[in-house]
DNA sequence: TTGATATATGCAATAGAGTTGCATCACTAA
DNA sequence: TTAGTGATGCAACTCTATTGCATATATCAA
């Protein structure tokens, strides 16, 4: 019987070592998305460069997934989509909170058609959302 | 008879320097958004800190707005809404080409109302496109 | 006009996130 | 078992953003 995190990491074609079963537990734990300064803190006497490259890995993997909240810091989630090897970018919007600084993925709020001049063609998309979160309001 | 660069700063409370009258024009002259480095190169003998402090003024009074477009370097480009003094922030979205690397502000594509969960309050929203712009198609 | 005050600029140093090179270690497959 | 590939540890470095402080410039009231 083989955990989630081993499922998925092989299914995404990355290697289960014990730092990235971690890193994925982690990221399934926390609801709001993470900072390598996060791991840093809280992996502690793990390096810094290992845990730069487990977030790369998996992000270039299909694993989780960076959001730019406009603090200048990269963030990560873990993609949800894990059913199967090629299911289509999850398109989702992001909701970043002025008062506890969290960033989280709000994954049932469907994003609407967006019309684009002649001459566009749009490959991608990000929704980012501001204000105050249901922890803090 | 005033230029349309002292006209803005001086609503905008933004004392109007040479130097900032020169980036205002600059800015305006320019159809994609802009980057301190941008102004580096095209301000040849100008300190890259005083481009800076400029476009902070600028951003602080309400002059240009800040566009993050997930190249991890901030752009900026000009508010429109200079009308008035107290209009209200001028929410539209915002376009990266992935081929030319410019982004730019699509001013007259609405962005639609989004519903969220209870307890979430939105303040503020950034809609970013990417993909290949008019002039790269 | 002049002196006091506030603001802008120039220059240098620093902060901070992100990234890379390289040696070593661990795992995998033949 | 061994060769080869990938992961990790450690250090150095890049690049953007930011700050401190001295000097110059603008503003304003007397
Ligand atoms: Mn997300
Ligand atoms: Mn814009
Ligand atoms: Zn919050
Ligand atoms: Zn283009």
């Amino acid at each position: 019987m083989k955990t989630e995190a081993e499922n998925v990491l092989k299914l995404r074609n990355v290697r289960p070592t014990a730092m990235r079963l971690m890193v994925f537990d982690y990221l399934k734990n926390r609801k709001a998305a993470v900072t390598l300064a996060d791991l840093e803190n809280d992996f502690d006497h793990s390096e810094r460069t290992t845990l730069y490259r487990t977030l790369k890995t998996f992000e270039k993997n299909r694993v989780v997934h960076q959001i730019n909240d406009g603090s200048g810091i990269a963030k990560y989630a873990l993609d949800l989509n894990f059913q199967d090897k090629f299911s289509a970018k999850d398109l989702h919007l992001h909701f970043h909170c002025n008062v506890c600084n969290a960033t989280v993925c709000l994954t049932d709020q469907k994003i609407p058609h967006i019309s684009l001049p002649e001459g566009f063609v749009a490959e991608d998309m990000n929704l980012l959302l501001k204000g105050i979160c249901d922890n803090c309001t």
